[in-house]
DNA sequence: ACAAAAGTGTTCGACCTACACCCATGG
DNA sequence: CCATGGGTGTAGGTCGAACACTTTTGT
């Protein structure tokens, strides 16, 4: 309509990178999917592109993000961070919209409960296809910061349920990272760190010795002194 | 005019907090200072806030942040990073605005560049009035990053001029962090780190032993194997 | 010669890694 | 009793903090 205006609008949306841990359908590894959502309009009318949508004037910034999860895959995330913010002039054809993305962790029982529809897919993360917009370059933004943070903090936490094992912790963390890691190390690094805690009960019916179960240490932000 | 519109529009700004090294004005001790922009209009007419602007249509958002960095001070910075959007709906009284926040280091060199306007001045980091909006907070969070990004990165070399002697890189860390570091493993940490090389000349004039002078190395950002 | 900063060497402890080893259970 | 993962112990290497010590200049 109004094209020839010289100040047009900047529009403004949050998108969100949402991460679930699933066996691979070829290795059977338990590795990282993301859900991706098929645009139906254009620009990149088919193509594949992350979960979001515009800003409601009502809406907090993670509210938002929060949302359109719910929306798209009916998900809850157990984790919900700010990732960045994209502007670039040109990431658009057209129009001008700056994306705040956001980065979540889904636990494995609510990942079950996720809706199916048509114009949602999940796919694993190291193999998404040609995405819409500058999405591959968010999706690898999201990549590095998860593999990242996971190292130097307890967020692997959400990956897992309210009772679980170290073993099945440090699943989370090879899944995440891609490679094997020391079980004796692990366990002692994850004991230091203060943020689990023991149950006091063993997990029963496995084949062999029963593990101990741990659940997540009530957060103490008190300053010792 | 037409504030019974459901779906009011959401406006995005992008601000900065800037950074450069002066002396306290009572202890003599080079600290951190950033410059504020005295608003002119309601709300909070008369408050200091970050210098910032709305985004323009046509304009990356570092570019933005670049603009208004020049429009109100004048300084062009040595280092210019996004650190987060804050979008919260009661940040700004009435209206609904997200701001893409930067945060910027200035050369001191460029720094005594700076224009003097009545509508902007410079503050100690650590002692900031109270502010507009929730400009407070980003403060404290540029610093926070600002701090933590010092030590395991060497853009402490933004503070610096081309041609420099250790130990004033090692000023430059201990005004940031607000406490003495141990010359001779400050010494080591940097010359490990790879990040900057000798020039093979020697400050002169000093009262005392000429110290070698140094400047950034090359980015080598090769992999090897 | 002396003060003071530049620069080198050394020791200590924390922590990470690798790997040997014992423990407890289901088959 | 044996295979297997749970769990403990331990030796070697890296790295940073602390600090003694040597070097080099101006005064």
């Amino acid at each position: 309509m109004s094209s020839s205006v010289v100040t047009e609008q900047v529009s403004l949306a949050v998108s969100t990178v949402v991460f679930a841990l699933r066996p691979h359908p070829r290795t059977g590894e338990t590795t990282l999917w993301l859900p991706l959502v098929r645009r139906i309009r254009e620009p990149y009318e088919g193509r594949w592109a992350l979960p979001g949508g515009p800003l409601k004037a009502h809406q907090d910034l993670a509210a938002s993000a929060r949302e359109t999860l719910a929306d798209t895959t009916g998900l809850e995330p157990a984790h919900l961070e700010q990732l960045y913010s994209f502007g670039a002039v040109d990431r658009s054809p057209a129009d001008r919209v700056v994306s705040i993305v956001y980065w979540a962790l889904v636990r494995p029982d609510e990942d079950a409960r996720t809706t199916e529809t048509p114009n949602v897919e999940w796919f694993v993360a190291d193999e998404v296809p040609q995405l819409a917009f500058d999405h591959n370059e968010i999706v690898r933004h999201a990549l590095d910061r998860l593999r990242a943070k996971i190292t130097y903090s307890p967020i692997a936490l959400a990956f897992v349920p309210d009772e679980f094992t170290l073993a099945e912790l440090r699943g989370v963390h090879e899944a995440v990272l891609g490679r094997c890691l020391d079980p004796a190390n692990f366990r002692r690094q994850v004991l230091a760190g203060g943020t689990v805690e023991p149950t006091g009960t063993h997990l029963t019916g496995t084949s062999h010795r029963p593990p101990a179960l741990y659940r997540a240490a009530p957060r103490e932000q008190e300053k010792s002194r």
